[in-house]
RNA sequence: GGGCAGGUACCCAAGCGGUCAACGGGGGCAGACUGUAAAUCUGCUGGCUAAGCCUUCGGAGGUUCGAAUCCUUCCCUGCCCA
């Protein structure tokens, strides 16, 4: 195996970090991989609780990519076992443990999605229950014995929930330890994570050395902020950008974030090339609009290829610069005899939740039938004469409604 | 195990027998203006083909003409003591 200059892999695993613990060895580990031949292993520990990956998730597989195409090797830990437990980092909230057997459901969903950032020919995956669930209660009375109740307390996660009178599980503790058992048993040189898993990631060196391992060096990226520019981004904040996402959502969904953030994203979010990263900040900072749509082109391209990204690029001119309607829209049959009422269309169609909901869209000018805005709750259509058209609710639901 | 304080809508948080589908804030949604950016203004934010009705205030019972509000009991959380 060739790698590459030592200083040239520097130059792209360092893009985006956010902290390296400690920096010098991992050029000393690179160094000694050149010597050798020997390819680092990366690892990079994986929430199976939370299967739906986004581009926050990205980030740091993005690292382990970069990695990979430097020639070194990546495991990933399908965290089955610490899946029960439920970490508490970055989180204020306890939370909800899985069974093995949900975990283990999750882990091959979590390993499809990774595979669309990470060459997946080239990934060993894991189940950290292997080896975890091995371990006999001596086992980890020894390994607590390692780290004090203090310690855990410091991390801001326990103190902010400690301080606020809200509970901290017991077994929340040993998930640090759990996760650090994770590095000795795969021999880790490198672990990715996010900045709020430094404790995590610094235990792991702690036991390394406690069994003569050299320590690994820990690789903390930052959270990628969501679409409001202010959250980290999550599925529950709805501020994310699915991987799987089709082209067009994630296009639009793309061109809400605030400027401030499209540098960001494209040092993190995207394979644009580390030396271009440059000059991109500047057009970032002089022409927003058009850097945005870049950005918005360069992510949709990776994840479906650029002629998608095109496409999605012509359809978001379309529907949203030029307010028409677009090519491809659902088509929906109601279930009516008899003229039906626009509200429970709209519910009937996917487009609001209740009629509730519908009323008040319909009453605030949300809603249009053919481009003409309807106002009228009380509408009634009948189907045999309007059939079909198309409504559109709010800025992006659409559904052709045929009979 | 004992004492105390709590559990209200997506989150925080008022309410402490009728005027409560429940104040206020956050968040969210929609409209205007825009570059689906920022800023700003406005409205909405349980369900129901609705001037009315139905289901909500940890769970289950009860008191009452009437309960988120009172009582009993159970579950859950925090603090202090052991």
């Amino acid at each position: 195996m060739k790698f590459a200059p030592v200083e040239e892999q520097l130059l792209h695993l360092k893009r985006g970090t956010a902290e390296i613990i400690p920096e010098e060895q991992l050029r000393m580990k690179l160094e000694r991989s050149r010597t050798t031949g020997t390819p680092l292993t990366v690892k990079l520990g994986c929430d199976p609780s939370r299967p739906d990956l986004h581009l926050g998730h990205a980030v740091v597989l993005r690292k382990l990519r970069q990695f990979q195409d430097l020639g070194h090797s990546a495991v990933l830990i399908v965290g089955d076992f610490t899946g029960m437990i439920g970490d508490a980092s970055g989180r204020s909230k306890m939370r909800p443990a899985l069974s093995l057997e949900e975990t283990r459901r999750n882990g091959q969903s979590y390993f499809d999605q990774a595979s669309r950032v990470l060459d997946g020919e080239r990934v060993r995956m894991v189940y950290n229950s292997t080896w975890l669930g091995q371990l006999t209660f001596e086992d980890v009375v020894r390994l607590a014995g390692r780290t004090t109740v203090a310690q855990l307390l410091a991390r801001e996660d326990f103190s902010a929930r400690y301080r606020r009178d809200e509970p901290i599980g017991l077994h929340e503790f040993l998930y640090p330890l759990a996760q650090a058992q994770d590095s000795v048993e795969i021999r880790a040189d490198v672990e990715l994570g996010g900045t709020d898993q430094k404790f995590n990631l610094l235990m792991g060196r702690t036991q390394q050395k406690s069994v003569g391992q050299d320590p690994q060096v820990c690789m903390m990226l930052p959270i990628l902020e969501g679409l409001d520019g202010v959250e980290k981004m999550s599925k529950s904040l709805d501020n994310y950008v699915g991987i799987t996402e089709g082209a067009s959502e994630m296009y639009g969904k793309l061109l809400s974030i605030p400027d401030g953030l499209i540098y960001r994203y494209f040092e993190l979010a995207s394979d644009a090339d580390t030396h271009h990263l440059p000059e991109l900040a500047l057009q970032c900072r002089s022409n927003p609009r058009d850097a945005k749509h870049l950005l918005a082109h360069t992510i949709v391209g990776m994840y479906h290829g650029l002629d998608a990204a095109s496409q999605a690029r012509a359809h978001f001119e379309r529907t949203v610069i030029r307010k028409e309607i677009p090519d491809a829209i659902d088509e929906f049959r109601p279930q009516a005899d008899g003229p039906i009422g626009l509200l429970s269309l709209l519910t009937q169609a996917g487009l609001t939740v209740s009629n509730g909901a519908a009323r008040r869209l319909v009453t605030q000018g949300a809603v249009r039938i053919d481009g003409q805005r309807v106002t009228d709750s009380r509408l009634m259509i009948d189907l045999d004469q309007e059939a079909p058209f198309v409504v559109k609710v709010g800025k992006r639901k659409f559904a052709r409604i045929i009979q």
